[in-house]
DNA sequence: AGAATATTCAACCATCTGGTTGACGATTAA
DNA sequence: TTAATCGTCAACCAGATGGTTGAATATTCT
């Protein structure tokens, strides 16, 4: 698969970075990856209001995170891979990943969880 | 290939994409990848005030992007690979549709660090 | 047609964010 | 010692963000 990257990805970094910094947003991503969901049903674990969820999805969708398509008065969502894919290749490119460096992620954790 | 949705990271990653959310702070990443610097010259190619590139860098070393050793009256900065590396492998899970492994993973993380 | 369901809109609010400026403490150089 | 340099701190400001509520718009069900 080609992912297609303009010179100035600045304004699309800006919005999937910031989308991807809100809590509740990230897990609706998580949510979406077992399978495409209608709204209603993406706020229900969720206790703000469906408005809310409303807007996040909305900020999800134009960070191109996510797609939304209506189908009669449900709108369904699912995961969009093409946002999620620049960012990542725009964090290769500061980092050279080759592997999930799980001996990094420990002594991350590790660190963070002392300061409890 | 894992995924790793614990709630100890959520703080964590709530940090490390917000610090990415910014441009002057990627931006600032990418000088980081020549070479370590130190503040004021980090701030030099910006037209915001040093005080405020100094706030960027506080942002960037508290989400573990980078790290700040003082020496003398300078301080230096440097890149630190292992917060990227917390993102990067939390959205190659979310990039890939593949099985996730959850449970396998907690539990490798609680035996690993309890051996200290 | 009338009622229920799905979702968004609009107005509003508190808090966070990124910026400013001026003063300040610490370190190095003359 | 005095002056210059490096960086942070404190107070402040405008605009963005995430939340609320109530009304509005479509669509489907009875």
């Amino acid at each position: 698969m080609w992912i297609i990257i303009s010179p100035d990805m600045t304004d699309a970094l800006d919005q999937i970075f910031s989308a991807l910094a809100d809590p509740t947003r990230r897990q609706i991503l998580v949510m979406l990856l077992e399978d495409d969901m209608a709204v209603t049903d993406v706020a229900e674990p969720f206790e703000i209001s469906l408005a809310a969820v409303s807007k996040h999805l909305g900020i999800l969708a134009s960070a191109k995170l996510i797609q939304q398509e209506r189908r009669g008065r449900v709108k369904w969502c699912k995961l969009d891979t093409q946002a999620m894919n620049i960012a990542w290749t725009w964090m290769q490119g500061l980092g050279q990943f080759e592997h999930i460096d799980l001996d990094g992620l420990e002594a991350f954790l590790e660190e963070t969880l002392k300061k409890d």
